[in-house]
RNA sequence: GGGCGAUUAACUCAGUUGGUUCAGAGUGCCUCCCUUACAAGGAGGAAGUCGGGGGUUCGAGUCCCUCAUUGCCCA
């Protein structure tokens, strides 16, 4: 035990950072990479190179800190693997626009200039938030820090292509598909974020051939119909049987198209006529395929439109041309009219853009065979979703499943290692080997001879080297010795929001891979809001910096705060209150360690295991009972990843038992005279206050570990490599506790008393109690925590005492508390106090009464819960009947 | 349109397989107290027809149906 003295208020900002190069020094971070014990792997949700530290980072790491710090004091081996992700599109967004504002198009500069910018703007802002997550108190083992991008990693990203690609599991294929056109990429169905819209139907009246008639089409996507090839309606529709086999004139274009007849055409939606632009829906795709209508690509990459429309389009930007359509047909007298309309549009995930679909030569996964795999193993139990609910989700879209299109028209990212032959110039090579050559590095000639390769522009998705990460981070494919001690890894912490970008892909990956799945939990955590329930974001800045948070409270405090209110599962609502709450709790926990190194001699007491049973005190014994109830408790929660509930537990055994009551009657011991029994409470105080760290020291460990200094003893280690307590048994003591409630319940009652009738805290009183001598000796052995917390400075106990004059009464256990209170009793005030402790009796008895007058409830319930509600109905009945005999002799005076 | 949640005190939320307390916490509110750990504290208090309506049951905040409000995911 150190000498130094605690301050009066905890003082955060000067300890974390000492304490957290204590922990870095003592290799507590890294695992024994040559033991054998069991090892308990956490792979960090690696967050975007160039992101900072948000509110939903805290609430995610706090609790991947939490686990593994818990698993760390368990004896594990444990590794939290920390990195970041390169973030293809996102990061290349932020470099292209500050390119952009520095003058420089992207379109004008070399790849590799590109890339070199690139670079440059992720070592200037890289890496921060790893900075970040330490301020947290993050116990990442940083000697392994990945970056998705880093050379090992990359390698094993083309690798897993090769094999998929050799695996018959990768094709090339035109498809269509989203298109960002600001981002000038395709896109997976994951990254399109369908945002409702405030939209108009148009109708537009197209000409028939050969008929002096209208057709009327409505459509939300006007500047789509100058790739029109055809008209559907529905075979049934009879409103248009006539037209079947004849064609209009598409206005604007002049071309004839046919009216054809597809099941696919709701009659009920518009006017039951659809115009089919195949090139530009999926489902009019789907209806050319059927119909064998042509297909005529309007737009370019960039969004304009094509020269396959007429000359006054050619060159608009599509939503530009929206309007010069619709102009356009009102000019011609085609507009019928335009309805409002609400519906979903598509728009890019980072850029923000509407999302075109748009046929282009792309590579994709095959993803059946994969998903049923991934499905077997969530749904069998061997991966289990926390909460459980989310496995519905999982199951849905794994049944669902979709090819994967995994090319994206970038730069900051990992190229495809594939290779064309240009033969001797494009496309004049021959020979089977137009089929792509797949390798990581290029390869020497085409089997045609020819030496004329180039490699594929393209990059891969982001999520296609982040669903490797489980087990690429631990050096596969190269060396496989860590992924041996390592894999498979044990929790996941992540956000729901990214189940299939992520979580659903790592498995498959796994299971691909591995053979073998790469964690057994996921914990989903809920989204952090603000106090209006509004997603944090940079627009709307209402997203609290967390550093501030951390400066202004701690980060134990802040970590401590969002766990208070972090339901498993649920979104939270962020109020800096709650970590104001976090912080009142450490200075509480702070104050009570303060008040047991004040009352402690130099050097720490002896162990618990000193003492015989017999030196405790009934309050030793009771909060050793509650000690070890509470560690039961708190291990109960964890094992149902109950991590907000595990805190609340130890929180309330903290404030509501050690400080609010064993602590006060400990002053009892520590100031009197009697040695012996001093020992003994500093003793327990100081026992139950080194569990208490350990049992905060994952939700806290700053503060714990600093405390932690104070109540080690010379053999103890480090608190983050101490041992997590084991419950025992042998000191849960229900008796104790009973006996225990009983004294605090007396207490509470003669306080509410005194407080009701204004009585000085500081007064003193006598106390005379009338019941079974069975309880009231209970009392009377315990009559010093009276007077220390009540004030009690005379205690008389009697089966037959006489009630004395001027009493206020209480009720306890059929006690009858009297405290004479001669002068001070405000007779009207007491004897409304009485009658509302009679009413409240009788309200409890009613309900009570109401159940054991029912002939079934006797009948059918339960014994034990039936003679529990006797035993209620006569304990109401005597307190009552007491009650009333106390508020007449009240009112007779 | 389909799926999954949420609805409990003024606010934010707990509430295990239905049954010890006529429903708990934090914050806020009211009263008292700077009592030698802590005013970021202590003691006491007020405050809820558990969203509405049905149902199952001896018994429902908890299970079932339905409606309403609201959020998210998917099409």
């Amino acid at each position: 035990m150190s000498e130094q003295e605690l301050a009066k208020i905890y003082q955060p900002n000067e300890v974390e950072d000492q304490i957290y190069s204590t922990w870095l020094n003592s290799g507590a971070f890294s695992p024994d990479e040559n033991s054998n014990t069991e090892s308990f792997t956490i792979m960090i949700p690696p967050p975007n190179v160039t992101g900072v530290l948000h509110i939903g980072h805290v609430l995610n790491n706090t609790i991947q800190d939490v686990l593994i710090r818990r698993a760390r004091m368990q004896g594990k081996n444990t590794l939290w693997l920390p990195g970041t992700d390169h973030a293809s599109i996102a990061t290349e967004a932020k470099v292209t626009k500050m390119l952009a504002d520095k003058g420089i198009n992207k379109k004008e500069i070399t790849r590799d200039e590109f890339l070199n910018h690139a670079l440059q703007w992720k070592d200037k802002y890289g890496g921060i938030i790893l900075k970040q997550l330490k301020k947290l108190g993050c116990s990442c083992d940083w000697d392994k820090t990945v970056f998705t991008m880093d050379k090992k990693y990359s390698n094993a990203v083309l690798e897993i292509f090769i094999k998929l690609y050799n695996d018959g599991l990768i094709y090339r294929g035109t498809r269509m598909i989203n298109w960002d056109p600001v981002g000038q990429t395709a896109l997976s169905d994951e990254e399109v974020i369908h945002k409702e819209v405030n939209g108009h139907l148009w109708h537009f009246k197209y000409p028939i051939k050969d008929i002096d008639e209208f057709l009327i089409v409505a459509t939300t996507r006007p500047e789509t119909m100058l790739g029109d090839t055809g008209i559907a309606i529905n075979p049934d529709d009879e409103r248009y049987t006539h037209l079947i086999g004849k064609s209009v004139i598409l206005p604007l274009v002049n071309r004839e198209i046919p009216i054809f007849t597809d099941a696919y055409v709701d009659k009920e939606f518009g006017t039951g006529c659809v115009k089919v632009t195949p090139a530009h829906d999926p489902n009019d795709l789907e209806m050319g395929k059927r119909n064998n209508l042509n297909s005529i690509n309007i737009m370019n990459p960039n969004g304009e439109l094509n020269e396959n429309v007429p000359a006054e389009f050619q060159g608009v930007d599509r939503l530009k041309a929206r309007k010069l359509v619709v102009e356009a047909m009102e000019k011609l007298g085609l507009l019928e009219k335009i309805e409002d309309h609400i519906h979903q549009v598509g728009h890019s995930e980072r850029t923000d853009a509407v999302v075109e679909p748009y046929m282009s030569k792309q590579w994709f996964v095959k993803m059946e065979s994969l998903a049923k795999d991934a499905l077997e193993v969530v749904n069998d139990g061997k991966v289990k979703f926390h909460p459980e609910r989310w496995t519905k989700t999982y199951n849905h879209w794994l049944d669902n499943i979709q090819d994967w299109c995994i090319s994206r028209q970038l730069i900051w990212g990992h190229r495809i290692p594939v290779w064309y032959c240009r033969g001797n110039d494009m496309d004049s090579c021959q020979l089977a080997c137009k089929e792509p050559m797949v390798s990581i590095q290029k390869p020497d000639s085409c089997a045609c001879g020819s030496t004329d390769l180039v490699q594929d522009p393209d990059v891969l998705d982001t999520w296609f080297s982040s669903w490797l990460w489980p087990f690429a981070t631990l050096g596969w494919p190269q060396d496989e010795k860590m992924v041996q001690k390592f894999y498979p890894t044990q929790d996941l912490v992540t956000g729901p929001d990214i189940i299939f970008f992520w979580v659903a892909r790592m498995i498959m990956a796994g299971l691909y891979v591995k053979k073998e799945i790469p964690f057994s939990n996921v914990y989903f955590t809920g989204i952090v809001r603000d106090e209006q329930g509004r997603k944090m974001s940079k627009s709307l800045g209402n997203s609290p910096d967390p550093l501030d948070l951390i400066k202004k409270f701690g980060a134990d405090a802040l970590r401590v705060g969002m766990l208070l209110i972090a339901p498993q599962g649920l979104d939270i609502l962020f109020a800096e209150e709650r970590i104001e709450q976090g912080r009142n709790f450490m200075n509480k926990l702070w104050n009570s360690a303060r008040f047991v190194t004040m009352n402690i001699e130099n050097e720490l007491p002896a162990p618990l295991s000193t003492l015989l049973d017999d030196q405790l005190d009934i309050s030793d014994k009771w909060i050793l009972s509650r000690l070890n109830k509470t560690i039961q408790n708190v291990n109960n929660a964890y094992s149902q990843y109950k991590l907000n509930e595990a805190v609340k537990i130890v929180y309330d055994f903290v404030w509501s038992e050690y400080c609010d009551w064993y602590i006060e009657l400990a002053k009892v011991r520590f100031y009197s005279e009697d040695d012996e029994k001093a020992e003994t409470a500093r003793i327990v105080s100081v026992h139950v206050l080194r569990a208490i760290l350990k049992l905060l020291h994952p939700y806290t460990p700053f503060i714990t570990e600093k405390l932690w200094k104070t109540f080690s003893r010379n053999d103890d280690c480090l608190l983050i490599s101490s041992i997590w307590p084991e419950s025992d048994s042998n000191k849960i003591n229900d008796n104790a506790e009973n006996e225990m409630k009983l004294i605090m319940a007396t207490i509470s009652t003669i306080r509410n008393i005194r407080s009701n009738l204004n009585v000085s805290p500081s007064r003193t009183a006598p106390l005379f109690v009338r019941g079974e001598s069975e309880l009231t000796s209970i009392l009377k052995s315990q009559e010093e925590y009276l007077e220390r917390l009540v004030k009690v400075n005379e205690l008389t106990v009697g089966e037959k005492l006489e009630k004395p004059a001027q009493s206020a009464t209480g009720i306890v256990s059929q006690m009858e508390l009297f405290i004479p209170l001669k002068g001070l009793i405000d007779i009207d005030h007491e004897v409304e106090r009485l009658e509302k402790q009679i009413a409240d009796f009788n309200g409890r008895l009613g309900s009570v009464n109401g159940k054991l007058n029912n002939e079934n409830f006797v009948a059918r319930a339960p014994e034990s819960v039936v003679a529990n509600e006797k035993r209620k109905q006569s304990e109401y009945v005597d307190s009552i009947k007491k009650l009333e005999e106390n508020l007449k002799s009240i009112q007779g005076l």
